[in-house]
DNA sequence: CATTAACGTCTAATTAAATCGACGATTGAA
DNA sequence: TTCAATCGTCGATTTAATTAGACGTTAATG
């Protein structure tokens, strides 16, 4: 009767992915002193911890315990958490139409006249289908 | 210290949203009716409402009163509410960089190898810039 | 050995989102 | 006019997301 759990990553725990992406495996003050300084984000030790937790059991990290602490590594890829959280904006904003999504860009303030060309660059270069 | 509002439509707000552009100035009834039959949401007229006058409060329908009942319409664009929230995901997930959104959806399970051709297409054919 | 520093656990508080029932007012039909 | 159907308001409830303090344990240091 009230907030569906999101079946994507949360905007905290999209930070933190983020950092561990970029970082490797981490302790929790690292993780802490990283939110801090590159997402303005200045929480406490324990709540880090307990979000770590939480996305441990959500299966987005991996726990392991070095010693007397843990340590944190992300247990899903960067690739497929973007493709996650694509897909499902294709699904519930364009209505499952890439096409959709990809004239919207083209028209949209986030794309100047070069990004317009780089992307047609992209676009032809991929032609031969999805391998790779 | 707390779940920060979102600058964006929520779930449900984005399914009212797309209902109203889609049935243009709506009475309640005929929200819910349409959450229940096109979005399998069968709430409660109260909630309808409920939801609807917070809507109304951060500008994203219009009220009108008609008789004893209000009519609600849409104060944002289908247009303006895509991009919005494809900039936002662009801006979370991809770090500002919408060639990044597009290799990712390319190299997508959303996206075959007719849909591959059909963005091809898209891109080309939109290729004098941004007027249209 | 005694203290302090470093860590995780547990509990709790707060806010947004989502949902609905009890009420009172108004309208329409019998 | 009486009674049921309609409609909005208000207050309440539930859950997910965030954040953090109180505590107990263990490790390190003097």
């Amino acid at each position: 009767m009230a907030r569906p759990a999101s079946r994507f990553p949360t905007e905290l725990e999209l930070q933190v992915l983020q950092l561990l992406w970029q970082l490797g495996e981490s302790s929790v003050m690292s993780v802490r002193d990283a939110l801090a300084e590159q997402c303005d984000r200045d929480i406490a030790r324990t709540s880090v911890v307990t979000t770590l937790n939480v996305m441990t059991d959500k299966g987005l990290v991996h726990r392991r315990q070095e010693g007397r602490a843990y340590l944190f590594s992300h247990a899903v890829t960067q690739e497929e958490t973007s493709q996650g959280m694509l897909g499902d904006l294709i699904d519930r904003v364009f209505d499952g139409s890439a096409e959709a999504l990809l004239l919207n860009l083209l028209d949209s303030e986030h794309v100047d006249d070069d990004e317009h060309r780089a992307l047609r660059r992209l676009i032809n270069r991929k032609r031969k289908g999805k391998n790779e």
